[in-house]
Order: C-alpha cells, then structure tokens, then sequence
DNA sequence: TATAAAGGTGAATCCGCAC
DNA sequence: AGTGCGGATTCACCTTTAT
C-alpha cells in the first residue's frame, strides 16, 4: 500500500480493493443528501450560495441508506481491531449513518458535537440557528477496547482540563479556505484544520495511517502531514484532487505537538 | 379530552386513544437504550447510580425500533397540522429514534443540542467527556410549515440575538430535583424546567395542549403550568404519577412571561 | 497611514397569501 | 400544484472601499 497519496476513483469500489485490518484510523465526510430545493435569499436580496453538487443528490431515503452501508462496511472491513472511525454529518443525514453504524456492529464512543461559533443566522426567523454538525466516532465493535485514545494530551490542549464531546471551533474560512481560479471557494464543504487536528490529535499515534474515503481537497491530508502520520485518501473529482496535492506539497509548518511527545514517549517511532 | 391529567397506563395504548389532530405539541423523553452491563465505578471506587431501571431494558434494536416505531406512529397522528414534536434523547438511542421519525415522514426542524453545563466526566480517560443531549425537533411532514415558532420570543429572551440550536443548561440537580422519602433522586433522568421552559415557549401559544407520552415525574406538565398551557401525561408507573400530582398541585409560582407577551398579544386568549 | 464604513459569505432542508 | 408578488427577515468574521 503506497502512503501519502490520493487514490482517483470510486470510493466503494477503491475501499474494496484495500487489504482488511490495515487502516489506523478512518475520518469521513460523506454527502449530507441535503434535500434543497428553493433558492434561499438573504434580507438584503443577495442568494445564498448553497451545496448544489451533483455529488450531494440521491434519489430517495434507500438509496443514500445503500450507499452509506456499502462503504461503511468496506470501511469496518479494512479497520485495524485497533483503529476507529469519525464521521461527520449534519442532521439531514447523521441519524441515517448512526442506525445503519449500528446495525453493522461499530459501537459509538463518542458523538461529538461541533459547536460552530459563526454559524449562518436562520434568515427567516423560521427554526433556531443550525449551529452544529455531529461527529459519530466509533470503534469496530463493543469488544474491542484496545483503542487509541490520548486522553492526557487531549487534557493537556484542553488546559488541563478532560475535554469533553463539544468542540467550539469556527467554520472554514479567510485564508484558510481554498479558492478556485476565480476567487470562489473551491469545494463547498471544506473542514476547518481545528477540527481535523482534534481528530487525528486524539485517536492516532505517529506513524498511524489515516484514511478518507471523501477526500475533497485534502484537509485530513494536510493535518495528518502536519502531525506526522501517513494518509491515505480516496476522491472522485480530479479537479479537488489537483488541489489538495498542491495544498500538501506546499506545507512546510508543522503543528507543534510538544506536549503530546511528551506524554506518549513510549509510542514514537525511532 | 380532561385536560391537566395524568393518564396511568402504557403510553401506546393510551395514545390510540387520543383523538386524530387534536395535540398542540409533544415532547417525549422516552427511553434510552442505554445497554449498561456492568457498573460504573468512580475513581474512589464508589459505584455510580446510573439508569438501570427495567423500563429502560430492550431485547435488541429491533425490539426497540418496534416501540418507537409504535409511539411515534401515533403521535404524528394525534398531532395538529400546525403542531411539532420534541424527542430526547442520547447516542445510545438518538439515531434510531432519528431514522424512524424520517422514515414514518417527519420532518426535522432542528437537531438541538442540550450542552451540558455540568457533565459527569469520564471518570476512566477512555472517552471525551459525554457532555450532551441531541433534541429532534419536527413537524409532521415537510409540506406543512404552519407551525408555532416563536421567533421574536426567542430572540428576545436570547439577549436580541437569534438564539441557536445549542441550549447549555445544568443537570437538573439541588433544589429542583425530587428526591424519594429515602433521600435519594426519585427519578433516574429527571430534566432540568430550564429544557421544558425552552421547548414550550418556542413551540406554544397560550392555551394549547402539550403531551407527554412519559410524564415520569411531570417536568413538563410543571412547567406548562407554570406558562399557562394545558397539559397531558401517559405514565405506567403510579410512583412517579403521585410524586407528579403532587408536585405539580404546588406550584404557586409562575415564569414572567413579560417578553413573550409584549410579543403575542395577538395570540392571547382574552 | 490609520480608521471606519460598506460589502461579501458560510453543508440551509428558511414566507404566505392570492389567483 | 404552480406562479406571482408583497412583506418580513440575519450573525460573525473577513475583505474591500471610503474617509
């Protein structure tokens, strides 16, 4: 298995062919099947610039629930007996993804709620602020126990306090958002860095391989480099995939981890 | 219908009961899941008093799929068009009860997220913090956008800001929780007045009925009281019905409702 | 140059009535 | 069910333009 690389293709299909018990972590943003329909304007006039990706459309309920179940299962398949899997949703599709998990035998350990500090305002006054999306984070089934988790350091970045399943942290945007040739944001649903470090910081040691099977323009790439662990991904478009290599071959910073080397001594590699 | 009641009995068979569109609003807290199989011990080995009530223990998913699918069934038919429902509940039962609500054709309105202030920590480091609560907020079905949301209220009791789908509110502990004659909690997931005052004043005009199918020990109908709506209860056990009656006859006290009057003076009923 | 004002934007299931 | 139109509706943060 070549690491560090980016897999063009289907992503069912590309997951079928990895070897099983072989992946430390898995960390996936699936399509939400967001269901809109109307355009959406803002007081003053001005349309909201929303997720209408072809990759973002199923026909129905069942087909975005066979889906979820295909790759889902490839993905407990390749797992180590050791490794975990996040994924990440919005209320228009987490309790589908949570059931069918369920059902395939992961067992949740977390369902982490990120608290989005500037969150788009409901323009209506219809519903309350959408303010979170949800990360389920499981193992691959009740009995396996033996999982990473760097509960000390995640301590340590919390300010010596246990973090808990809220994580305030604000959307993808400024500098940090990538922007195609015209100016425009380049994917619609770019992760922040915060998030994706969170992740990787507390449920992978150096060294682990990290897998997304909906790379996009690479955010879990970039963290994982930036935290020293191997990635690899898998994304349909050519076009995200262009990017999100010219976005990891241009890092040269790294996050500083003093405080995690110092708690996990043991687990570095040579 | 006798209003300002609590119905003893199993809470499907009662719901049949109900007439067809005759419910204002529904907040269920029904039970968990939680899959407890061994205690939970502290760091000083003291044992932890969790749910481990027989009301809280199913066969298997399907078994507990079956029940939710039964009550919510009949909820969304007794509910008035222009009604919504309020579901509780945590990772151990939220995504299933989720999945159903969709399938059976609700539509979510908001996912709200009870951030608790007062979290009882992961006490081994194995986990983050279990710090919250996932409320699902729905109308009957995603063509009927009639329902009560009041809008200004919130905003207006959110200090002018439009309040989001994150509520952080504390355990319900001290004062406010009941305690049997021996002293301790008389009801393992008694929820804080602060979460009913919330859901009843976003979701109510004055005078209308509010239901729950597991009244346990009458946070809701305490609190509609205490906002001047009607309410119903369904409850099986006679412990929690009496400490309820009880509780409920002793309210003296009303919430100020200044804000939310000055806001719907149209909606009072004269 | 510095500060202020104006404009843009983010995984969004976002109106209600008359005809 | 679809269309048209009057009217009510937003928060944090970043970028661009104006003073």
């Amino acid at each position: 298995m070549r690491l560090n690389t980016i897999i063009q293709g289907d992503c069912i299909e590309e997951l079928k062919k990895l070897s099983d018990n072989s992946i430390d972590l898995i960390f996936a943003d699936p399509p939400y099947n967001m269901q809109l329909e109307n355009a959406l304007y803002r007081p003053n006039n001005t349309k909201v610039d929303g997720v209408d990706d072809e990759w973002d459309k199923f026909g129905s309920f069942s087909e975005y629930d066979d889906f979820c179940t295909a790759w889902l299962k490839e993905c407990r398949r390749i797992l180590k007996d050791t490794g975990t899997i996040w994924v990440i949703g919005s209320y228009h599709n987490i309790f589908r993804v949570g059931t069918i998990m369920l059902n395939l035998g992961y067992w949740i350990l977390n369902d982490v709620t990120w608290y989005k500090t500037n969150p788009m305002p409901n323009f209506m006054g219809t519903r309350f602020t959408n303010a979170t999306e949800t990360l389920l984070w499981c193992s691959k089934s009740k009995e396996l126990k033996k999982y990473t988790f760097n509960h000390k350091s995640m301590k340590k970045y919390n300010g010596d306090k246990q973090m808990t399943s809220v994580w305030q942290i604000g959307l993808c945007i400024g500098e940090e958002r990538l922007k195609g040739k015209d100016g425009k944001k380049a994917h619609s649903t770019q992760k922040p860095e915060e998030l994706l470090k969170r992740v990787i910081l507390s449920t992978t040691k150096q060294g682990d391989i990290v897998l997304d099977p909906f790379f996009g323009t690479g955010t879990t790439g970039a963290v994982a480099k930036k935290l020293k662990r191997s990635f690899l991904g898998i994304e349909r478009e050519p076009e995200y995939i262009k990017l999100a290599k010219n976005r990891i071959a241009n890092i040269k910073e790294y996050f500083e981890e003093a405080d995690w080397i110092e708690e996990n001594k043991s687990l570095l590699i040579p």
